[in-house]
DNA sequence: TGCAAACCATAAC
DNA sequence: GTTATGGTTTGCA
C-alpha cells in the first residue's frame, strides 16, 4: 500500500509519497489536488493507495525540508530517498545533482561530464526526477546560461534560482563519487535573464 | 544567429 | 530487438 501525505505551508501544497518505510516521490505546487494528481502520477497506474493525514516523522521531515528548499533558505537536514525503484543511470545523475550547493547552478552537459553518459540522457533525467525540490534540477541549466527546461513550469524553476541568489561570483568545482562537477554562480542565469531582447 | 547532425539512456512497441 | 523521444550540445554556413 502506497501512502500519500500533503500539507500546505503558506498557500503551496507539498506531497510525499511513502512506501515500504521510504520515501518513493514528492511533488509540489499551488493546488492540493494538483500535487496529489503529480504524486500518482509517479506510481504504477493500478497499485492501491490512501491518502492520511497523519505523517510519521520522516515524511513530515521531508515536507519541511522541501519547504525550507523552496523559500530558497539553505537546506540543513538530509532526507532520506528511496531509489531503489529508478533506472542506475537516473539514480546517478540524481545522486550527483544532489550535490550542487545553493546559490550554483550547472548544466546538463557538465552533470553528464562527470557521471558519464551524454546531455541529453541528463535532461532525460532530471524530466523523470520524482524528487522535486529536494533533488535540485531546477540548478540545472543551458550550457549558454539559458533556463533549459523544468516540469513543474519553467515560472517556477526562476522563482526558485532568484531564492538562492547568494552574491557568489566565480565557478568552483565540488566532489561527486568518482569525479568532479562544474558549477557556477546562480547569478550567470539571472543575469542573461534579464538581458533585454534586441529590436 | 540559425540550422543540422551527433549524442545517449529510457520507454514504448 | 528496434524505434522514438527528449529539460542538450556543438559545429558550420
Amino acid at each position: 500500500m502506497i501512502e500519500l501525505y500533503v500539507k500546505n505551508f503558506r498557500h503551496v501544497w507539498f506531497g510525499v509519497a511513502y512506501q515500504n518505510q521510504g520515501i518513493t516521490g514528492m511533488a509540489f505546487s499551488g493546488s492540493e489536488q494538483e500535487s496529489i494528481r503529480c504524486l500518482l502520477n509517479g506510481i504504477p497506474y493500478d497499485s492501491p493507495f490512501q491518502i492520511i493525514s497523519e505523517p510519521p516523522n520522516s515524511v513530515n521531515e521531508a515536507l519541511v525540508a522541501m519547504k525550507t528548499v523552496y523559500e530558497g533558505k539553505d537546506t540543513a537536514e538530509k532526507v532520506q530517498l528511496s531509489m531503489e525503484h529508478l533506472p542506475p543511470y537516473t539514480r546517478r545523475v540524481l545522486n550527483a545533482v544532489l550535490l550542487i550547493p545553493v546559490g550554483y547552478v550547472t548544466s546538463y552537459g557538465a552533470v553528464a561530464k562527470s557521471v558519464g553518459g551524454g546531455a541529453r540522457a541528463v535532461g532525460n533525467a532530471m524530466a523523470s526526477n520524482p524528487f522535486a525540490p529536494i533533488i535540485p534540477c531546477h540548478r540545472v541549466v543551458s550550457s549558454n546560461f539559458g533556463l533549459g527546461g523544468y516540469s513543474g513550469g519553467l515560472e517556477i524553476k526562476v522563482e526558485l534560482l532568484k531564492r538562492e541568489k547568494r552574491g557568489y561570483e566565480k565557478f568552483r568545482e565540488v566532489q561527486i563519487q568518482n569525479g568532479q562537477l562544474q558549477v557556477f554562480p546562480v547569478e550567470f542565469v539571472l543575469k542573461q535573464l534579464e538581458t533585454p531582447k534586441k529590436e
